[in-house]
DNA sequence: CACAAACAGTTGCGATCGCAACTGTCTGGA
DNA sequence: TCCAGACAGTTGCGATCGCAACTGTTTGTG
């Protein structure tokens, strides 16, 4: 076996993708926590709560457990955190009263227009470390990984019913 | 603007690097974890202990916790999990008494050597859906962010005395 | 129509987590 | 030499988390 790029059979956590992506994401995530907790007073799951209503507004608590990947008590907490908070609000629907289409009230579309410039800079501020071409290639790869099967990742949160298995 | 690639101003999820890292990371995790978690019952901070220590000899709890951004306490109680279980050991070191350089048991080195090719069957797995190109585009992002200065990662357990800072 | 199964969302509860404070050890300067 | 501060690691404690079980609603099938 070659030296370099050997078929490694000794783990490297270093060269180990899993791990990469693990402590990647947790950093990433960290840095831009400064901005939604440090200035909002949001945690994790209610950010991401509020950034799933403000993009796709009456989407229903299983359409964001669903995107985000969150577990559904965790984000039933909280929407009622951020309910208690008069950020976020539910629109009552007569046609299936089993779910809740959520919305931002006025107070939560004010902060969310407040949050989205700043972590749209922060990702570019993130981002610049790379050029335009490293960049398309990261992303090709983001891509092509969450097209993989075995990790069920519907990258659209609506336009499920592909999701059909066997009986 | 254009359409295309628009320097855009408003959020997409979808799109958003820092939210697809974190649910990409998670949706891996779990798909590794039924190696671990399922077959010799590790949790996820204990595997990761684990994967540490098979890789680096004489580590301590404190490199394990910088490597792999956990916190300390939990760290310490993911040790001690597998202390009780007699996968790890502590090593007495008579130059610094604060420190304990921990490794693995018998049982613990037999237990990670069948963990070791599980794992990077898996990861060959995953990283199938990329060609060889788009594979190495990938990876030179990894590098590139973990090399970004906000995130404080240093890639290399070891070799620290790099982040000095200003008094 | 009736009723079982599926579904959206909530809650009780045990386990885990992170923060702060702690113990024990080492270091460096007065 | 002595002692304040730094450091490795642990623990008490309040908060959060995920699982299982629950409520209330809708759907499908006889």
């Amino acid at each position: 076996m070659s030296p370099r790029s050997h078929r490694q059979s000794a783990l490297q956590l270093a060269r180990f993708v899993p791990f990469r992506l693990n402590r990647l994401a947790g950093a990433v995530s960290q840095h831009l926590s400064v901005i939604y907790r440090g200035r909002f007073a949001l945690e994790i799951p209610e950010w991401r709560v509020m950034a799933t209503v403000g993009e796709d507004p009456s989407c229903t608590a299983q359409h964001i457990a669903a995107s985000t990947r969150m577990h559904k008590t965790r984000v039933s907490r909280a929407i009622a955190h951020l309910m208690k908070r008069r950020l976020l609000e539910r629109v009552p629907r007569a046609a299936d009263r089993r779910e809740m289409p959520l919305r931002l009230t006025a107070a939560g579309r004010r902060m969310y227009a407040q949050l989205v410039p700043l972590a749209l800079k922060r990702e570019r501020a993130l981002l610049a470390c790379m050029n335009a071409r490293e960049l398309r290639g990261f992303i090709t790869g983001l891509d092509r990984l969450e097209g993989f099967p075995g990790l069920e990742i519907n990258a659209a949160p609506h336009a499920r019913a592909a999701a059909q298995s066997l009986p």
